[in-house]
DNA sequence: AGCCCCGGTGAAGTC
DNA sequence: CACCGGGGCT
């Protein structure tokens, strides 16, 4: 309902209203857990446009898309739905992809570009790691990219890493020396791809507004108010972004909790909330700590397991609520059984308090423990959901048509040119594709665009597989074609049946294929939703400074279809929203009333009357990884806090004696967690152990909770101030004065192709050099302009044939 | 070219 | 235990 006073300020404390208040200039709110974050940012963008400001001026990010929609539709409550729906709010990656879409040109990308997620990153590092012979088991893909990711994330460029000698000592001592050359090649074979690794999206949000001041001047006039949501998890380079944008005008306001920081593992920094007060001198900063969520018990004992950390910002977050429940303990002899019991004790309450399911939460640590849970509550007859692993987009069926999808939008997508070559099935096999990839990356072009002159080039393919070849681009630019004329779900129902993928899978009568067969019906179902739905205004707004159509060629269209087109909601324009869709962010309906179970990360900002934590463990939670240093048992503190803390009512710790792990059992030892709790707020729960097991299985003779408290002293002897101190966090203290030299081999523009005059200066004899292959002597020249090629014999032996529209050859005397 | 089986290896968390 | 990739067989 629309309201015209500001008597909704009227439900603020006053601590709450001071933060809405102040909405010009620098601002920072220490919110601490359940103390109405949410509300004081809904607030502040609510009484911001109650004040006139424009909402088209208003950027807010927050950590997921569905907070981001959770708010919208809060603000909405406020101000009106139409008001509220020119929000430009959303996740870090999803707002500046929407601008990267309509500015990437200027940094040598095209429009469609496509963005590959961790597992196109992943096949594409293992091509790349095999094809300069490496052994994968040494140079892991997971690990390479992990480590790509801590550079783009500090902003640090394939080139200065490789002039980093503190980055390049540290590669080999770690056993990859090549690890800078991986990165060179990633980088470039991404590029040519036209595509983006979910870092590059903020990477390449840095390189436009470093080196575009009209664009960047454009945003900073055009988000004159920026809030962030969970500050204390961005990372470096989400600092430059939001720094840069809010240099105009000041108007930036950060929301956080250091407390609650859990992302340090993907570059999160805490470094930010210390460097943003120093980037402005006049920044006010306002506390809020009144937790109006939680029981005493649960505030209290959230409060005393932090304390144990030292790095900190002094807080003392309180409530008036009830003292409540003590926190309870639940020890079982095996995972099973700790399921049963947590199962169980879920049946209790509701029987004895008239619960719905859906008050209860079970939080874990990993996704690999949901397992037991699942199997209890199965038989308890408890409905549950589970969030998290597996998700829509991930599974194989969908993840075929995607590919499909996105090669017709970006036919330069190798990583989906290699998923569907050959599904359904059509005669082109590996070896075909290996010669390809060959030609392809000798010629630094597309697969695609190989394919495409595969005539041109000697590989070997006999006719009948040129053949095939060919009816796959012939498809493929059938594809395109309706691309540019038809709406999301006519081509992408097109796309399903004349590639034969639907008519595949309705064959298979198992009933996975039949759920598979749902699974694109459903996809479809999803983006014939899409088509019927009108653009968002934020894309309508970047859209109205379009002179031409994207991806649309001008003389394919007459007027009239043009003015069609600029209507229709089209496939590309699906993919866009889709490539940064997470789990999460499943449609809420149809769940009805269900027991939740997700990790502790996911259960970032949400609350439950009553949570249960599993799998109070050493080694599983803290996780052993985290053992090393204690900046990372730190963080695995803030995640047992933020687990904590999700709980209003009651909160229900577990850990199991015995565990399977990797399909063995494993012994566990409580986790010293529990230790750090006192007895003011917790009641252990000692059921005697079923023997099962033998008996050193669990340590009858040891009361769990008295045991020496070891774990922390001895840690802290141990390992004080040892924090591995990683090249990028050295990095990023010199790089945060001013703006980080951002090296620019990315915007490079695209190939350009020699013209004919310059062609014509290869001939046989001469000596060129190649920029990969390095100097060569020509050795025979076939072909007609522009399919010209030359055989070359390069000084390190190689002899290739190369197309010379695509190989930049220069000739030396 | 495709299928199947074997063995090795791995699971922390996410946009 | 579950998955993936490689190798071998058809």
């Amino acid at each position: 309902m629309e309201s015209n006073n500001f008597s909704f300020l009227n439900e603020l404390n006053e601590a709450q209203r001071k933060a809405v208040e102040h909405t010009e200039g620098p601002s920072m709110i220490l919110a601490g857990a359940g103390s109405g974050k949410t509300r004081v940012l809904t607030y502040r963008i609510a009484l911001l446009m109650k004040k006139g400001v424009d909402p088209f001026n208003i950027l807010a990010l927050t950590f997921t898309n569905k907070a981001a929609r959770e708010m919208k539709s809060r603000i909405a409550r406020i101000v009106g739905e139409s008001e509220a729906k020119a929000l430009w709010m959303g996740t870090f990656h999803s707002v500046f992809s929407r601008i990267l879409r309509f500015e990437s040109e200027l940094i040598g990308y095209p429009k469609n570009f496509t963005i590959y997620d961790s597992d196109d990153s992943k096949s594409l590092l293992r091509e790349i790691i095999k094809s300069m012979n490496l052994d994968d088991k040494v140079y892991k893909p997971s690990f390479i990219l992990s480590r790509i990711s801590s550079a783009k994330n500090n902003l640090i460029s394939p080139r200065q890493y490789m002039s980093n000698t503190l980055a390049i000592e540290e590669d080999k001592l770690a056993r990859i020396p090549l690890f800078g050359q991986i990165f060179i090649t990633y980088q470039k074979r991404l590029f040519k791809a036209s595509a983006m690794d979910f870092d590059d999206l903020l990477f390449n949000t840095n390189l436009l507004l470093r080196d575009h001041p009209k664009v960047l001047f454009k945003y900073q006039e055009k988000f004159r108010y920026i809030l962030v949501d969970e500050y204390q998890d961005t990372n470096f380079s989400q600092y430059v972004i939001i720094r840069q944008l809010a240099a105009a005008f000041l108007n930036i306001c950060v929301v956080g909790d250091d407390a609650q920081s859990i992302y340090a593992f993907r570059g999160a920094n805490i470094q930010n909330i210390l460097n943003f007060e120093k980037d402005y001198p006049e920044l006010v900063t306002f506390k809020l700590e009144q937790n109006y969520r939680s029981t005493k018990n649960i505030v209290e004992a959230a409060n005393q397991v932090i304390n144990n950390n030292k790095d900190q910002f002094k807080k003392s977050v309180w409530t008036q609520n009830d003292s409540g429940e003590k926190i309870t303990v639940i020890r079982a002899s095996t995972d099973n059984e700790e399921g049963q019991k947590v199962a169980a004790a879920i049946f209790q309450y509701k029987n004895h308090e008239r619960l719905l399911n859906s008050a209860f939460a079970v939080l874990y640590r990993t996704n690999a423990q949901s397992r037991s849970i699942e199997e209890a509550l199965r038989k308890m007859n408890i409905p549950y959901r589970i969030y998290g692993g597996l998700s829509f987009y991930q599974r194989k069926e969908i993840k075929d048509l995607m590919a499909y999808f996105r090669l017709v939008i970006n036919s330069n997508d190798d990583e989906s040119l290699r998923r569907i070559i050959n599904y359904p099935a059509r005669g082109i096999g590996q070896s075909t594709l290996d010669k390809l990839s060959v030609a392809a990356g000798d010629n630094e072009i597309s697969i695609f665009t190989a394919i495409e002159n595969v005539k041109d080039f000697n590989l070997g393919i006999n006719a009948g597989t040129r053949a095939r070849l060919t009816d796959f681009v012939t498809m493929i630019r059938s594809f395109q074609q309706q691309l540019i004329q038809k709406d999301a779900y006519e081509v992408a129902h097109s796309i399903a049946s004349a590639s034969g993928l639907l008519k595949d899978l309705h064959s298979d009568k198992t009933p996975e294929g039949v759920s598979r067969y749902e699974n694109i019906m459903e996809l479809l179902n999803g983006i014939k939703d899409f088509s019927e739905n009108s653009r968002s205004p934020q894309d309508e707004e970047l859209k109205s400074q379009e002179v031409t159509p994207p991806s649309a060629e001008p003389e394919d269209l007459f007027d009239l279809e043009v003015k069609d087109f600029r209507k229709l909601r089209t496939l590309d324009e699906f993919m866009m929203d889709v490539a940064l869709l997470t789990d999460a962010d499943e449609k809420e309906d149809s769940q009805g009333d269900k027991v939740v179970l997700m990790t502790i990360h996911a259960a970032k900002g949400l609350e439950f009357p009553f949570v249960f934590i599993v799998g109070m463990e050493e080694n599983l939670f803290p996780s052993q990884l985290s053992l090393q240093s204690r900046t990372e048992l730190e963080e695995e503190r803030r995640l047992f806090y933020v687990a904590i803390t999700r709980a209003e009512k009651k909160a229900t710790l577990s850990y199991a004696l015995v565990r399977y792990r990797f399909g063995k059992i494993t012994h566990c030892e409580p986790s010293r967690f529990l230790d750090e709790l006192s007895n003011d707020f917790v009641e252990f729960i000692d059921t005697a152990p079923q023997r099962r097991f033998t008996d050193d299985a669990f340590d009858s003779t040891r009361d769990n909770w008295s045991r020496p408290s070891s774990s922390g002293i001895n840690f802290k002897g141990r390992k004080n101030g040892g924090d591995s101190q990683s090249v990028f966090s050295q990095l990023n203290i010199q790089r945060s004065n001013k703006l980080v030299p951002v090296n620019s081999s990315q915007s490079i523009s695209r190939a350009l192709n020699l013209d004919e005059t310059e062609m014509r200066k290869i001939v046989t004899g001469v000596t060129v050099q190649h920029e990969k292959f390095g100097n060569g002597k020509v050795v025979n020249v076939e072909g007609n302009f522009p399919d010209t090629k030359a055989t070359v014999l390069f000084e390190n032996g190689g002899q290739k044939m190369l197309l010379l529209k695509f190989a930049r050859l220069k000739v030396i005397d």
